[in-house]
RNA sequence: GGGGGUGUAGCUCAGGGGUAGAGCAUCUGCCUUUUAAGCAGAGAGUCGAUGGUUCGAUCCCAUCCACCCUCACCA
């Protein structure tokens, strides 16, 4: 509601959630109690009217209003109507106020929305099962993460907040279900920043009888399919680089592209060799970390590789001291059949050929309960239970989870998780109640 | 956790050891086709918090709190 008075007539501006239209009213027109009741109307009140359309000597196509209805009043004096409100702070806190004032904020917030529903539009139309399973669980599992803690009275047992859907979509597939996938929000008991919130949004979804090369054509036709649907174009434009999606995404694998890059082969170096040829690199490596040569491996492609992947590129077969669930490669028993997506030097995706032999899986439980024996918090628990699914057969099986915040991110435009989920986690102030709830305290004792 | 930055009116911001400033918003008056309408006037503040220095602190110093950026750690 933007007012311009003139004297005994007014224009204002009307906005909804879409557009704004100009009304014009006339004393003359409305008589003097509507005319009273608009004059005391500020910035922010919703008001309801009805009227004649005319177009302005300015040429403008206004309402002349024959009647008007006071909806709703705001009480709180809205921001600045042409500096908006751009206190961050004040935004992610006050969520509804930066909505109401900045029409950007809601366009990447419907785009979030549009997003989502292109997601679950191609995964039904590849016949993809979605499925619900807990978010309140008596074990977590599935990802290296600490949990949320909480207590079941009822029951009086520990409850954890999922950390990931893994192993229950993994027990789908063995229950026969050949394509599963889940829109999972997760929690993590971790730190913030830029890129994670405690709570946050995954797609996860497993694919039966396929592999992770199957997983990884399947992924490039989601994403192009989704940028396509938002965006109506296969090119976008993130902070200062035009991703297209529309070419064959790059394949290459973690070596190669070391090799590519560096002139080094890894392949096959032993982890002494690989460590002290890593260090001779001069690229600041946290020697202490360097603990085997897939750790090796991955702290040079992360410092030579990664900065460089602008546009969609698969990488492949990561060394499998640093990929624990995923099956081992079948030409290689030093890698893993595993990729990783990365657009705009994101990761943007993680896939495996599953592992799905039991006792594998045993042992790689035992060794992270020794971890957590050690003191690792992130290590996870065993589940007798998934171990005893495994048992009874897990086909082979392609799985793939990617961060929907991440994906938003990058098609809105935006360079902080924040920005694209409606009520970010804030610490709590310390003030207590805020002056709002004092004076309308005053105004309820007035009455 | 390390480094850098910010915090002053409802909003956007300036200022500066001696009674706190602007624009917008709000309130009052004038104005019946305006477009960030205009003109005249008014009210509005624990200057993030707590200590210290000082005759006097919003300003200087210390500590703390919140937020942003960045690095580290972590998915």
């Amino acid at each position: 509601m933007l007012k311009r008075k003139m004297g005994k007539s007014f224009f204002a501006d009307l906005h909804d959630s879409h557009e704004r239209i100009q009304i014009y009213l006339k004393l003359d027109v409305v008589g003097q109690a509507c005319f009273e009741l608009f004059n005391s109307i500020d910035l922010g009140d919703i008001v309801g009217c009805e009227g004649t359309l005319f177009v302005t000597r300015m040429g403008e196509r206004t309402l002349k209003v024959t009647s008007l209805e006071l909806l709703s009043k705001a009480l709180h004096p809205l921001p600045d109507k042409h500096a908006g409100l751009t206190d961050v702070e004040t935004r992610y806190r006050r969520r509804y106020a930066d909505l109401i004032v900045n029409p950007e904020v809601r366009n990447v917030f419907r785009m979030r929305t549009r997003i989502i529903q292109a997601i679950r539009d191609f995964l039904n139309n590849e016949d993809f099962l979605e499925v619900e399973t807990p978010i309140l669980q008596p074990l977590y599992g599935g990802a290296m993460a600490r949990p949320f803690k909480t207590h079941h009275n009822t029951l009086d047992i520990p409850m954890y907040m999922r950390i990931a859907d893994e192993l229950y979509l993994k027990r789908l597939i063995v229950g026969g279900y050949e394509k599963v996938w889940e829109l999972c929000k997760d929690f993590r008991n971790e730190g913030m920043d830029r890129l994670h919130n405690p709570e946050f949004s995954m797609v996860e979804l497993y694919f039966a009888y396929a592999d992770y090369k199957d997983v990884a054509e399947l992924f490039e036709r989601l994403l192009r399919d989704v940028v396509q649907k938002v965006h109506n174009s296969y090119k976008i434009n993130y902070g200062d680089h035009e991703i297209d999606f529309e070419p064959k995404f790059n394949w290459v694998t973690m070596l190669g592209s070391i090799q590519e890059k560096t002139g080094v082969d890894f392949s096959e170096m032993s982890f002494e060799e690989a460590k002290a040829k890593a260090v001779s690199m001069d690229i600041g490596l946290n020697e202490e970390a360097l603990i085997n040569w897939g750790k090796v491996v991955e702290a040079v492609w992360e410092a030579k590789v990664e900065p460089t992947l602008v546009q969609p590129t698969f990488v492949a077969d990561f060394p499998k001291e640093i990929s624990p669930l995923a099956k081992v490669h079948r030409d290689n028993d030093r890698l893993t059949e595993r990729f990783e997506l990365f657009i705009a030097k994101q990761e943007m995706g993680n896939a495996f050929s599953e592992l799905n032999d039991p006792v594998d899986q045993l042992k790689r439980f035992l060794q992270q309960g020794k971890a957590i024996e050690a003191g690792d918090e992130e290590a996870q628990p065993l589940d007798d239970d998934f171990i005893t699914a495994l048992c009874y057969g897990m086909p082979p099986t392609g799985g793939l989870g990617f961060g929907v915040d991440r994906l938003v991110m990058l098609l809105t435009n935006q360079h902080s998780i924040r920005d694209i989920l409606f009520f970010p986690q804030m610490k709590e102030t310390k003030e207590g109640s805020v002056p709002v709830s004092k004076i309308l305290t005053e105004i309820a004792k007035e009455d």
